[in-house]
DNA sequence: GCCAACGTTGGC
DNA sequence: GCCAACGTTGGC
């Protein structure tokens, strides 16, 4: 993803997703045209670095069939793909929001990526809190 | 189907 | 490098 984010508004598969309740937001919630909050996550300062929109309809992972790729997964068949992504683009690059100033804002206390124990790479976000995000990036 | 052991992830 | 919190796996 940190591909996407050098190549502002160029199209990428959002591949690697090996996280079954992330694959069921990419695969049931999302529609094209959605915005996406691009978080970067295990990195020195975690938050939120830009803004992207989901660019196409789910379809198979295709680095799960290939043996050479990090991602690949001799389990998943061609016939019935375990993995499921969709393209996003990336709209704009944003100043770092960071964590802590995430959980500094007390509208922000209920979004998942916050809470406790969070592991999910990817989650879906509420219109208020998009909103205020948005609103804070002066985007 | 249960559950213990193990692995992974993300934040710090 | 550590720990919390899950997710996954495998034996039964």
């Amino acid at each position: 993803m940190d591909d996407a984010l050098a190549a502002l508004q160029s199209t990428v598969p959002w591949t690697g997703v090996r996280n079954y309740q992330a694959r069921n937001f990419m695969r049931d919630a999302m529609r094209i045209g959605d915005g996406v909050l691009f978080y970067h996550s295990s990195c020195a300062e975690p938050g939120i670095v830009g803004l992207a929109r989901v660019a196409s309809a789910p379809y198979p992972d295709p680095t799960q069939f290939d043996p050479a790729s990090p991602y690949f997964d001799p389990a998943s068949k061609q016939e019935s793909p375990r993995w499921m992504l969709v393209d996003v683009q990336v709209t704009r690059k944003t100043r770092n929001l960071t964590l802590p100033e995430m959980r500094s804002i007390p509208q922000l206390a209920g979004m998942l990526v916050l809470k406790k124990g969070n592991r999910l790479s990817i989650t879906p976000v509420e219109p208020g809190h998009w909103r205020l995000i948005v609103e804070l990036l002066g985007a």
